[in-house]
DNA sequence: ACAATTGCTGACTCATTGGTCATTAAGGGC
DNA sequence: GCCCTTAATGACCAATGAGTCAGCAATTGT
């Protein structure tokens, strides 16, 4: 009696695709990645991957919406979950997320979000609206927050907020590019940026003025 | 007498052909652009490519290194040459510089360097010898600059002069990707940027420190 | 046990495209 | 004006890879 060639496990197989997708993706960029491979590595035949997915552009958009969502809104509600000061925020879960990004899977969206937004509007609208305006979103409470508090002067954070983040993005986009050549203390970095940024804004009740 | 079908112009072919080819990478990648494309814009045929290119690849490599070099060698000297003030220096020439970038066609660099880097090592070290590594280093110039003449504290700057910079790349890429859903005032954020590093960093001789 | 259902396979098609090469003709030398 | 060198052409080849489909076999129902 032959062992089963398969299993039919229809419940399981669109997040196992996903998955092996993910992983060919990160390793070869859009273009260069197989459909075959995709299938392959989730032990799947090609056939049963069209199945589950029309086309190779709509197994690409299907990857980018399941791994990002649920990071967002994490950081979405420890915004508004926290009862930490702005600034003990910044320098604590804030900093901690960003630190995650450059090591975690997350900075290959980085990089297919980059090489292959422009072919796909639909995608970066998606990603606009359930991602990048949301953390900008969240951003600003923060620094609202700090100000309300008296914690910070009104600043040119209180317009973009996106000056707290831009290092994390520069640390993708570094560690992508020069992975093998150059390497950055990424951790140091946007620790770095994090206490020049405080210095810029904090108000300073309880420090020595005349110096 | 029928018209001439082509001039043979063996000097002007290598930079006539390097111009379309920037043209066709920057509208869609690498991947995306067919050689026969880049040699209808530049007016020739393939075989004739081929001729002064080995390969596809090769082609990108030439284009990457010609459009590159001379930018970043102009900014090396713009600091060296200066005799402005390291806070004049960065309030004004360097910030003209950096609120070009996201306009020019440099930010296409951005885009393939992201999206190819990781398949042509050598472009990407020749990238890191040639142009960050020099650019780091001018910018490390300003800084220390500063530093001596008494203009700014020590800071993480001196560290990571990358600081200084890291928002030019995150315009670029915010352009790249939602461009055509989301604008964003890159001046403004470049100009919101450096005076909060200002404010971080400088050591104000004549302010009222008591307040 | 048998049939009906349907998840799954993999060989096939067909369009696409990087790269080649035999051929053509422009233009300099005499 | 006529060679002769070589810049330039474009039809062609071989490979590749996205997407299809006819059939097969794991389950489910009875």
């Amino acid at each position: 009696m032959p062992a089963a060639r398969f299993q039919r496990r229809k419940e399981a197989r669109p997040a196992e695709i996903t998955q092996a997708a993910m992983e060919a993706f990160a390793e070869k960029g859009y273009d260069g990645t197989r459909v075959d491979d995709v299938a392959k590595r989730a032990g799947v035949s090609k056939g049963l991957l069209y199945l589950y997915f029309k086309t190779k552009e709509e197994l690409f958009k299907a990857v980018i919406k399941s791994f990002v969502t649920p990071r967002i809104s994490a950081f979405r509600s420890s915004v508004t979950d926290t009862d930490l000061s702005a600034e003990a925020f910044l320098r604590g879960p804030f900093l901690e997320f960003a630190k995650s990004i450059p090591k975690s899977p997350v900075r290959i969206l980085v990089r297919l979000l980059v090489a292959e937004g422009p072919k796909h509007p639909d995608l970066t609208a998606y990603y606009w609206d359930n991602v990048a305006s949301l953390g900008i979103d969240a951003l600003r409470q923060i620094v609202e927050k700090g100000v309300r508090n008296g914690e910070f002067r009104e600043s040119a954070l209180n317009e973009f907020p996106q000056l707290l983040v831009t290092p994390v993005l520069f640390s993708v986009v570094w560690s992508i590019v020069f992975e093998t050549h150059q390497s950055l203390d990424t951790d140091r970095l946007l620790e770095s940026h994090i206490e020049l940024v405080l210095a810029a804004i904090e108000i300073r009740h309880d420090e020595d003025d005349s110096r």
